[in-house]
DNA sequence: TTTGGCCCGTAATCTCACAC
DNA sequence: GTGTGAGATTACGGGCCAAA
C-alpha cells in the first residue's frame, strides 16, 4: 500500500503531526491553543506514546483547517513536481477503520492525498430510512458494489431498489440518496467509490468545509456526526494500539 | 517548552452463571 | 450444547501537573 516513490517506513501519526507543527513553526503550546488538544497529549502523540481518536482527529483537522487526509499522509517534498504515476495498494489491514453503531467503514489507499476517488469498504447496518435520516447529496458521482448481503438504495428521483450480492449501482451524488441493509438482511458489505472533480473530496465527504456540503450517503464518519463520540470505536491511522510503557 | 507520571473514564473483552 | 446477560478485568485515550 506504499507509493512506489516511497520506500521508507510508513510515517506514524506522531511524525506527521510533528512535521505539520514544524512546517508552521508552532510550539506545542501554540498548536494546543489552535487545536484545543492539551499540550501533553500532543507531545505524547508526536512521540508515538498515544494515538488520537477519530473525533480528536476530526477536531484537529477542523481547527487547524487542514484536510483529514493530511493526517494520513506524508507532506509533499518541497518543489516536488506534480505526481502523475501514483499508486496505492489497498489492504484491509492497513485501512483507516471507523466503527459506529450503524456502520463499519474501511477507507483504503488513504496515504494518497488529493485523490479524486475515495475507495471505501462498508458494512451497512442501518435498516430503515427513518433510521438513516434525510437523504444526503453532494457533488460528484459514486459507485457501489454489493459484496455480501442485500442492500436497499433510496434515491431522490427513483423508487427504492434492492441490490443483491454481485449487483451494483452508479449514481450522481447530487441526487439525494441513502444505502440501507435490505429487510431480512442484518448487515451488508459493499465496496464503493466516491468521485469528484474537486481535489479535496476526502475533506468534502468528511464534512470539513461547512454545513452546506452534505456528506455522502456512503456511511462516512460525517454521516454519523450526531452519534456520541464515545460510542465510536475508533482507530488511529496507524491502526494499532500501543503498549503502555 | 517539552516530557512523562499519574489518575480517571470508557469501551472492549473475558468469565461465569443461568435459561432454554 | 448454545445463547445471553451481568459483572469483573483489561487496555487505552485524555487531561492535569510537576519536573527536566
Amino acid at each position: 500500500m506504499v507509493d512506489a516513490r516511497r520506500t521508507k517506513k510508513q510515517p506514524t501519526l506522531g511524525q506527521l503531526l510533528k512535521g505539520l507543527r514544524a512546517r508552521n513553526g508552532w510550539t506545542l503550546k501554540e498548536m494546543s491553543e489552535r487545536s484545543g488538544i492539551p499540550v501533553s497529549t500532543l507531545s505524547k502523540v508526536e512521540n508515538d506514546r498515544l494515538t488520537l481518536t477519530y473525533d480528536k482527529l476530526l477536531q484537529l483537522s477542523q481547527r487547524l483547517r487542514i484536510r483529514m487526509s493530511e493526517l494520513f499522509a506524508e507532506p509533499d517534498e518541497a518543489g516536488e513536481a506534480p505526481v502523475t504515476a501514483r499508486r496505492s495498494i489497498g489492504q484491509l489491514e492497513h485501512a483507516v477503520r471507523v466503527t459506529t453503531p450503524n456502520y463499519d467503514y474501511h477507507y483504503l489507499c488513504t496515504e494518497l492525498r488529493r485523490k479524486r476517488m475515495i475507495p471505501v469498504i462498508t458494512k451497512i447496518r442501518a435498516k430503515s430510512i427513518d433510521e438513516f435520516g434525510e437523504l444526503v447529496r453532494h457533488s460528484g458521482e459514486e459507485y457501489v458494489y454489493v459484496l455480501a448481503g442485500e442492500i436497499e438504495v433510496h434515491t431522490e428521483f427513483y423508487d427504492p431498489v434492492l441490490l443483491d450480492e454481485g449487483q451494483s449501482i452508479y449514481i450522481d451524488s447530487n441526487m439525494g440518496h441513502a444505502y440501507l441493509a435490505a429487510p431480512g438482511c442484518d448487515e451488508a458489505i459493499t465496496i464503493g467509490v466516491c468521485s469528484s472533480a474537486e481535489e479535496d473530496l476526502m475533506s468534502s465527504l468528511l464534512g470539513l468545509h461547512g454545513s452546506d456540503q452534505a456528506s455522502s450517503a456512503l456511511p462516512t464518519p460525517a454521516n454519523e456526526a450526531n452519534a456520541p463520540a464515545k460510542a465510536l470505536k475508533r482507530r488511529s491511522p496507524e491502526g494499532s494500539r500501543r503498549e503502555r510503557a
